[in-house]
DNA sequence: GGGCAGGTCTAAG
DNA sequence: CTTAGACCTGCC
């Protein structure tokens, strides 16, 4: 008997720009058009309807402890779309992207995996960073109890990771980012960085723990704080981001201005110059 | 084959 | 303090 739950989809909720905007890389879009992937160790399946969404493999408690929570289902969207346009009231190309990227919304992943995932994204393409974050969890992660068919991995502890030392990272391709993961899994496994306590720290405190990770700069510490610590107040700055500023705010653009709504600005300039046509 | 991809480190001015 | 180069790997 499988379980599932499903709620309400409320207003800006639309699964293709969720998984498809960058944030995440272990959900994929199957034939029947729902995403079906893993995160905090539960293997589900995401189905969209117009009025509601129903995650496949998830039982009550699951949602009230795990779903909810990575769903950003506490945050109201519709305010802090209206906190962004009374902000901005001029900004029309805010305000495209805005349209453009209406279902947008941003998850509460994983931090450890989180790190990872985006020390892996440094000089490399999307694809590649999906494969990659596949093969460690398929080779050192533990496989979830599925419901249907298809494996599903978690990707491995820090301890599993700090365990099998920089031959075996060096064996599944990772390629000059073997050491900085092995630092990032070593500082964690010890315990010298406690990537929960950090959580509890200011952004811009929060940011330097993480940098403090060979290999973990400003940009990919912003998208841990913005994807998995929650941190709206994080503008993570990638060559996308970098272009459609150059290309729009020749003046500059002041995101320590939207201190509630940075990171979904982001998020919504980053979709719209990246995937725009 | 050379260029490129959600950056960062290092060495040099 | 700012800035080129280099960097694994795979796909074009």
């Amino acid at each position: 008997m499988i379980s599932s739950v499903s709620f309400n989809r409320p207003k800006h909720f639309d699964l293709d720009l969720i998984f498809d905007c960058g944030q995440s890389f272990r959900f994929v879009k199957s034939s029947d058009c729902s995403y079906s992937g893993i995160a905090y160790g539960k293997a589900v399946d995401f189905i969209q309807e117009d009025d509601k969404i129903t995650i496949v493999g998830a039982d009550e408690c699951d949602f009230e402890s795990i779903w909810k929570s990575y769903l950003a289902l506490d945050i109201d969207y519709s305010a802090l779309r209206n906190e962004i346009l009374s902000s901005r009231p001029d900004d029309e190309v805010l305000k495209n992207a805005m349209e453009f990227g209406s279902g947008i919304r941003l998850l509460r992943q994983e931090k450890w995996e989180t790190l990872c995932s985006f020390i892996i994204s440094q000089n490399n393409n999307i694809p590649r960073i999906r494969s990659l974050v596949e093969a460690i969890s398929r080779e050192y992660g533990d496989k979830a109890e599925s419901y249907s068919v298809g494996d599903f991995y978690s990707f491995p502890s820090a301890e599993k990771v700090a365990e099998i030392g920089i031959d075996k990272l060096r064996e599944l391709k990772v390629g000059f980012r073997v050491p900085y993961i092995h630092d990032a899994a070593t500082k964690v496994a010890s315990g010298e960085i406690d990537l929960d306590a950090i959580g509890k720290l200011p952004t811009d405190e929060l940011l330097t723990a993480l940098m403090s990770i060979k290999g973990v700069g400003l940009k990919v510490a912003s998208c841990v704080a913005l994807f998995a610590y929650g941190r709206l107040d994080c503008f993570p700055i990638d060559v996308w981001v970098k272009r459609v500023l150059e290309k729009y705010y020749p003046d500059g653009f002041d995101h320590t201005a939207l201190p509630n709504t940075a990171g979904l600005v982001q998020q919504y300039l980053f979709y719209y110059e990246r995937f725009r046509q």
